[in-house]
DNA sequence: GAGTTTGAAACT
DNA sequence: CAGTTTCAAACTC
């Protein structure tokens, strides 16, 4: 297959086919034609096709979800999903084929590299399709594509996520009509290339039954692609941890792309090869993570598992651990949003990280806890708030440190095993460094991954993992109950939960974990849990019963809801303005003032909103009083706004994007602060930044005006750090415009801009092309900016934006990311409404109060153009992250990097950031 | 590490 | 629905 030939040919047709697609992708397809025919089977949009896929893949994937929401199933996750599938595969399989996977590749891709996807979503997953359709030799060498093709890649997947996210029928039109030969094809021979499983096949062809005839040929072809890769292999650089790894990578890959495939989510995008080449490492690791956990979805889990006869089908899984296929798929949705955002990220940043570990050698123990992800909205929310802001490096360390707790990692190894983008890094560490360390490395952390968080706690976990999978909780809970409870701390820094139950058996919303819909881990201290997979049916009758009294009892708890300066831009550019998050219930504190961890809303790194009966409130994420003003500021916004600009405003969305984000930026500075605003602002300090909308404040001056009053406030901390990083942040804002030199400003941003609202405001005003460039540079933290420009500086400022959205990912994200990203990835492709989409979903009714305006506003009045200035505060930031989610509702690559940011981020922010805040708030008066 | 505080969850 | 109790996390020492 591989033969040169074949991949000439391949590529000319794909050129065609992809210009034809394009061309078909709006109108129907022709199929008249065999031309026109094979066309159309590229073209992405074959309904037949797509119902037949998302039945796979919904079927599976879609279930699994813990949480009751269930927009986080969407389709986008199941991208998602794939994504990771596939660079697991390609992790896999590229350390064999890689160089062979380059050359294919290099013709395809680079055509998708060259900027396609900057050009158009459409073209470039045509293109993708074509690639991979054509010749199944296309994928491996995407898959396995050379770390620099991996680098590069990054953006490109990101572009072509974005894509596929932004119109899920064509990915699966392409996946179902390209995908089933090319793709699934693809997997099963990857699969069967590594493992030699009947069980993964079987679940596939279970999956898909359609395939089935397929097998025979995808295994020819899969070893054809081997050969190749096999010779090209040598030519590419090769990650040197793929090949070596395979006795553990492919395990583990194995098991996740079991997991995925049992899932169904498995079926392979044509997109995907490229991404897969981009995150391949990160995404693995962090697939394995998201496997290794356990993650309980509940309904979703036991069907998939009665299927699957067993949580670990195959010997590779069971090796990890126990882990329900279902509850695997559902982590790994959820996990592979996170991921997909924090690989971006997580790479740039963990870059250093990784180099520092595999120097070390430790990396082993480092590797212990999945950085997970835990997946669980709540949990990601809850895990997000805590970290929000700090620096990469330190986010890593933190979510590490959970992890480390037990072990005592350096720090160094400790980012190493945390950032998912470990592998990337560790790819491309390995090129700069000898292969051998990363390998060692790698294999350790897909190991670790793959294990149980439980099992992780330790550097030898993996002993324990047999142990404790026979075992129960128990086995753990004596192990170091004390031990686990301190550091078992809610969250670890993956955003994974840890409990320390004594009586709750972890079976009631009491305990983190189950309210996350995850089974309890060995890191856990609880003691006689019966929130694990061996207790599944007690744990989802006890599930369903606290949801007959309360349906929403799963469901996340904080909402993403778009707040008036959640603004959106939809329409051209898909401005993602950050929103903020709110409690679902909102938080009852009357002695911690909503500035302690008791508070979920802060817990959350949200604002108080009305649906709060907090008492003396001094939310700095946002007060109670705030939420009203602004909500009342909006409604106003949204009034003069309708009025205003109407005309104008669609004149200038007409106008470029970027012209029409400039000139919203300007009109927003322009715009007169509403009365309210300046209310607020003089009232409030932290909760102020929230409040004040980016496009109150015209100018940098006005946000350093605000800022001053905001340092007044005692309350604060992040007020000095404001001031030094709105210059800093301005400047990087104006950067950004320009592309990767976004990275370098954007770290010195990304280190500051956790913490500061203000810095989305800056954002917000900036006249960046996108709103994403904005936010990259925003989030991007130092050490991911590093890391970008070693490692992407291929990336362009189109891709640049893409993989700024992965840095800012970092930061921001940390908050709901997981949540949002999953609601939001659904609901954003589910209509225009991007806004909506979080609104939708979980929302509960007191969100819908907040949000219904929004949304009216948005519907209503050109505003959308306008990019509402974000909230100030991390949350801002998070939310500008999840704005990009929603971006990705519309189309846009956005959403893509948006949903990964969250996972990673908290630990970043969290070290940095949040602690710098947390003693602040021990100073203030509680 | 033990004990206290806190607020959500659960219960009445 | 409100009040009380229970619970586990957060926090303090």
């Amino acid at each position: 297959m591989d033969s040169p030939k074949t991949t000439t040919t391949t590529t000319t047709t794909t050129i065609s086919a992809t210009a034809t697609t394009v061309s078909l992708s709006d109108s129907p397809p022709v199929q008249e034609s065999p031309f026109s025919n094979y066309i159309s089977n590229l073209s992405p949009i074959k309904p037949v096709n797509t119902a037949r896929v998302a039945h796979g893949l919904l079927g599976i994937s879609s279930p699994p979800l813990v949480f009751k929401s269930p927009h986080t199933a969407s389709d986008r996750q199941i991208n998602l999903l794939r994504r990771f599938q596939y660079p697991q595969i390609s992790g896999a399989e590229t350390s064999k084929i890689d160089d062979g996977s380059k050359k294919s590749v290099d013709s395809p891709e680079d055509m998708v590299k060259s900027g396609i996807c900057l050009t158009s979503s459409l073209i470039v997953d045509a293109q993708t399709s074509d690639n991979v359709n054509n010749s199944e030799q296309d994928q491996p060498g995407s898959s396995s594509g050379c770390v620099d093709e991996y680098l590069s890649d990054p953006v490109d997947a990101d572009c072509a996520d974005s894509v596929n996210l932004v119109n899920p029928n064509v990915k699966k039109s392409d996946d179902a009509l390209q995908s089933p030969e090319s793709n699934l094809t693809n997997f099963k021979i990857v699969e069967s290339d590594d493992i030699n499983d009947k069980g993964t096949k079987g679940e596939v062809s279970q999956a898909r039954p359609e395939q089935d005839g397929e097998d025979p040929k995808e295994q020819p072809t899969s070893e054809n692609k081997m050969e190749k890769i096999k010779e090209e292999g040598s030519l590419a650089k090769q990650p040197s941890h793929v090949c070596p790894n395979f006795g553990s990578d492919l395990l583990v890959d194995h098991a996740s792309r079991q997991q995925c495939y049992t899932s169904g989510a498995q079926v392979a995008h044509p997109h995907e090869p490229i991404q897969l080449i981009a995150y391949n490492g990160s995404e693995v690791s962090q697939l394995q993570r998201g496997m290794s956990r356990r993650c309980l979805q509940f309904e979703q889990a036991q069907q998939e598992t009665t299927k699957d006869g067993t949580y670990s089908p195959n010997p590779a899984i069971n090796l990890f651990g126990s882990i329900s296929p279902a509850s695997s798929t559902e982590l790994e949705i959820l996990d592979s949003s996170q991921v997909e955002l924090t690989i971006s990220s997580h790479k740039e940043q963990t870059m250093t990280a990784m180099f520092s570990a595999n120097i070390s050698g430790k990396s082993p123990v480092a590797v212990s806890k999945p950085s997970g992800i835990g997946l669980h909205l709540n949990s990601i929310v809850n895990t997000l708030p805590m970290g929000s802001g700090a620096s990469g490096p330190i986010m890593s360390h933190h979510l590490v440190e959970n992890k480390i707790s037990c072990s005592k990692l350096s720090n160094l190894v400790e980012r190493v095993s945390l950032t998912a983008g470990d592998r990337v890094l560790q790819t491309k560490a390995s090129l700069a460094t000898s292969s051998t360390t990363s390998e060692s490395f790698h294999n350790m952390e897909s190991f670790n991954n793959l294990q149980p968080p439980e099992h992780q706690v330790t550097p030898h976990n993996k002993r324990r993992f047999s142990s404790e999978h026979a075992g129960n909780f128990e086995e753990f809970s004596p192990s170091s109950p004390k031990k686990k409870r301190k550091k078992a701390s809610s969250t670890d820094g993956d955003g994974c939960k840890r409990c320390n139950c004594r009586k709750t058996k972890c079976l009631k919303l009491y305990c983190d974990c189950f309210a996350a819909g995850i089974y309890c881990a060995a890191i856990c201290a609880c003691q006689g849990c019966f929130n694990r997979p061996e207790y599944e049916d007690t744990v989802l009758e006890t599930r369903q019963q606290i949801e007959s009294r309360n349906p929403l009892a799963f469901a996340p708890k904080i909402v993403q809801h778009v707040t008036e300066f959640q603004a959106i831009d939809v329409e051209d550019g898909d401005l993602f303005t950050p929103y903020s998050g709110r409690h679902k219930t909102g938080c009852n504190c009357k002695r911690s003032m909503c500035v302690k961890k008791y508070c979920e809303c802060y817990q959350a790194n949200v604002g108080c909103s009305n649906a709060c009966r907090c008492e003396g409130c001094r939310n700095i994420h946002g007060r109670k009083e705030e939420y009203a003003m602004t909500q009342e500021i909006v409604s106003n916004r949204t009034n003069e706004e309708s009025l205003e600009g109407m005309a104008d405003e669609k004149l200038k969305m007409v106008s470029n994007n970027k012209f029409l984000h400039a000139e919203l930026y300007d009109l927003r500075s322009l715009t007169p602060p509403t009365p309210s605003f300046e209310y607020i602002s003089h009232d409030k300090d932290a909760p102020q930044s929230r409040l004040l909308p980016g496009r109150y404040v015209l100018s940098s001056e006005s946000d350093f005006s605000m800022l001053p009053s905001y340092a007044k406030s005692v309350s604060s901390p992040s007020n000095s750090h404001g001031n030094d990083m709105l210059p800093k942040t301005s400047k990087s804002l104006d950067i950004a415009s320009h592309g990767q030199e976004n990275y370098n400003i954007t770290e010195t941003t990304g280190q500051f801009s956790p913490q500061f609202d203000e810095l989305a405001d800056f954002s917000d005003h900036t006249p960046l092309p996108n709103p994403s460039s904005i936010m990259m540079a925003s989030s991007a933290s130092s050490k991911t900016q590093d890391k970008a420009n070693v490692s992407q500086p291929q990336v362009y400022p189109g891709s640049a934006r893409l993989s700024s959205g992965s840095s800012l990912r970092w930061h921001s994200s940390p908050i709901t990311p997981m949540t949002r990203l999953g609601e939001t990835k659904n609901q954003a492709q589910d209509s225009d409404c991007g806004l909506y989409e979080i609104l939708e979903d979980d929302t509960p009714e007191i969100l819908k109060d907040s949000s219904a305006p929004i949304t009216s506003v948005k519907a209503s009045s050109p505003n959308k153009k306008r990019v509402s200035p974000p909230h100030s505060h991390i949350r801002e930031f998070q939310s500008s992250s999840s704005a990009g989610l929603k971006s990705g509702r519309g189309r846009k690559f956005i959403l893509k990097s948006v949903p990964s940011f969250p996972p990673l981020t908290p630990c970043l922010d969290s070290e940095d950031c949040t602690q710098q805040k947390y003693q602040k708030y021990r100073h203030l008066p509680l």
